[in-house]
DNA sequence: ATACTGATTGTAACCATTCTTATTAAGTAA
DNA sequence: TTACTTAATAAGAATGGTTACAATCAGTAT
């Protein structure tokens, strides 16, 4: 417990830091700071799972009772292209968030959705292949392990 | 030319060779085969492309003339859960579908949207980490690769 | 032939996302 | 502070891909 407790404000630390980075960083463009954009940064860097826009939007709410989901959508598309958060799309309906932008990948449950995160270094060599086969000028890339979690691997042995 | 051509034609032999091994494989389910089903295979394993099923839909419009969107949608499914063809979703609105159930991978333009077919091998690494790390029972992974395509990157030199 | 199973069609509904317009808030310079 | 300029928000309507549903149709087995 006491473990977790220091883990949990570790996180939290190094979250605001990232925070405080991705304020300064969207200073030094033209881009203005209002609270609604405020908490939604504020809640993408604090929050340890991939929010769908409806999710952020909900969590929201209470907070700020009359805002629009057309101001998420709006400001997680400013803060895309400041590259501050990435937009995640899997088969399912709706696009899931990242505030993490860090070199990481992801780990998805077939059945219930659950995502987690893995590190994983060295797929510089496949960007490289890429633009010598593609004749590509390559930015990034993207990459996910489909599979089943724990508890679901538990919920279907019964 | 003449080059050119006897690669058309391999091409088109080793994809004529897929769809049977894949109406063969259909078959050995209990899955019907219908003329449309037929259509919808025969354009997909011809198909240099990764279409949406809209472009699917209006390729197929002139031999069908009221065939229905929601059996490109449904056949689609069918094939999917059969394991013919693999559905790709990007940030942008439709799914798109890809007959090369192969390991293969995909580089995207960012600016074109145009996708390339590329091959790497050795990710099963990845598969085997994630494995570890996150406790799943890994099935499959996706990777893509983002940047510039070749007409692009002139194209914005002017 | 009859009944059964599954496929197709057409349309309506759904839902995530974006557009539009009026309004409000933020930045700026005097 | 005050007035001005510009960008951001809210609200709701519109868009567009996808799916659900009910009715019809085709193929197969008894």
């Amino acid at each position: 417990m006491y473990y977790e407790s220091v883990m949990q404000r570790e996180v939290k630390t190094m979250e605001n830091t990232e925070l405080r980075e991705a304020l300064q960083s969207l200073k030094s463009t033209k881009v203005r700071m209002t609270p609604q954009r405020h908490a939604i940064l504020e809640f993408l860097f604090n929050c340890e799972s991939h929010p769908t826009a409806d999710d952020i939007y909900k969590a929201l709410e209470d907070k700020f009772p009359n805002m629009s989901v057309a101001t998420v959508y709006n400001n997680l598309r400013v803060f895309k292209d400041a590259g501050l958060v990435r937009e995640l799309t899997y088969g399912d309906s709706s696009s899931r968030f990242d505030s993490n932008t860090s070199d990481h990948y992801h780990v998805i449950c077939d059945s219930c959705g659950k995502i987690v995160d893995f590190h994983y270094p060295g797929l510089d060599e496949v960007e490289t292949l890429a633009e010598h086969v593609a004749g590509f000028r390559v930015r990034s890339h993207r990459m996910e392990v489909y599979g089943t979690c724990p508890d679901c691997i538990k919920a279907q042995a019964h």
